[in-house]
DNA sequence: CGCTAAAAGCAAATTCTTTGCGTTTGGAGG
DNA sequence: CCTCCAAACGCAAAGAATTTGCTTTTAGCG
């Protein structure tokens, strides 16, 4: 098994900080401006002092990075289609709105702007994660299916940089860049 | 012709004024850790008040994406190899290089933060320039050459992708990323 | 049941950010 | 060439955020 995502043992008062502060800044983020919101703001609303999360996370990029880690984890099995081409049409679809949206496109931007590379890093992993579900259960059907990297450059790449730096990319471009995928395989 | 990059007229006291600035900021970026560079820094090193620079930027991300963008401005034309897939090639490894220095990685994350898409739009037009003049070169000669959004989803989006989001492409990477590139022309 | 180290609270000191107002400046029109 | 104007800057005070030293609380351990 890993280690534990952050924040000391689980369930001492650290823990508890550490939840109601994520939650406060997920609240605030809903219901307010990205640009006003302020360390002292999700202090007051966690019901803990700034020193507290200055001393924790250092500085509000930390934070919001770290609470957009979190979004950012899949919190379910990809969808199952029948075939791998299926699934990962399904799945990189579904990614490419989820991060084109606004909130998607903001966190993305936390994550990348928070200091070192852990976050950013650990972003791509549940990527990995995902894809190698799929890709393991077209692999128990006897399918051919791309490697990781792959899909890495050929699907999620592209899709990221679009949203970044360009325009994001819509559903059709997003199955061309599927099937290139696989006409590497 | 386009329009003016930041700034009113040139040779104003306010395009004055942004170039000591911008200026400032390069030396202190060079001289300093990112995270020890402040607004009212900034403005005693360029011999101005921090309002001035307030009222102008809004903020220190705001100002640094500017200086970014200005530096990931190409300053000169691709080097011509005698032909398309090597003038992409060589090209290719130049940018992925440049990107990821620590230095590129901080700009390209500078850019990101940034409110609004105008500066990674602008990056990415700057690629797309260049990649444009290369395209040409290689039409002029009758080779075939793919296009110009190919190159960026197959060769820029992963180089880029990697560098944020995991771990930067060797040369010999980046080199099968163009073939694949060339193999959909 | 105390002890201890880690974490949180508190509050003062520091630094950054915002803002109102007066001054300067470069350019347009007379 | 001169005058006027709007935009931009400087200055300084007010308001927020950040840092920090010290005290208090708390969860886990012997």
């Amino acid at each position: 098994m890993a280690e534990r995502e952050a924040g000391p043992r689980p369930g001492g008062r650290s823990a508890r900080v550490q939840a109601s502060v994520h939650r406060a800044a997920r609240d605030l983020l809903a219901r307010m401006d990205r640009a006003e919101v302020t360390i002292p703001l999700i202090a007051a609303e966690a019901g803990v002092t700034p020193s507290t999360i200055y001393r924790r996370w250092g500085e509000l990029n930390e934070l919001l990075a770290d609470v957009a880690v979190e979004r950012l984890r899949p919190d379910m099995v990809p969808v199952e289609t029948g075939s791998g081409r299926g699934d990962l049409l399904a799945w990189a679809e579904q990614y490419a709105e989820e991060m084109s949206s606004s909130l998607g496109r903001e966190m993305i931007r936390d994550v990348l702007a928070a200091e070192g590379g852990a976050g950013p890093r650990r972003c791509c992993g549940y990527v990995r994660q995902q894809i190698t579900v799929i890709a393991e259960r077209a692999g128990l059907r006897g399918e051919v299916f791309p490697h990781i990297d792959t899909v890495l450059d050929r699907v999620v790449a592209p899709i990221v940089y679009r949203i970044l730096f360009d325009e994001a990319l819509g559903a059709e471009r997003v199955g061309g860049l599927v099937e290139t995928a696989f006409s590497a395989a």
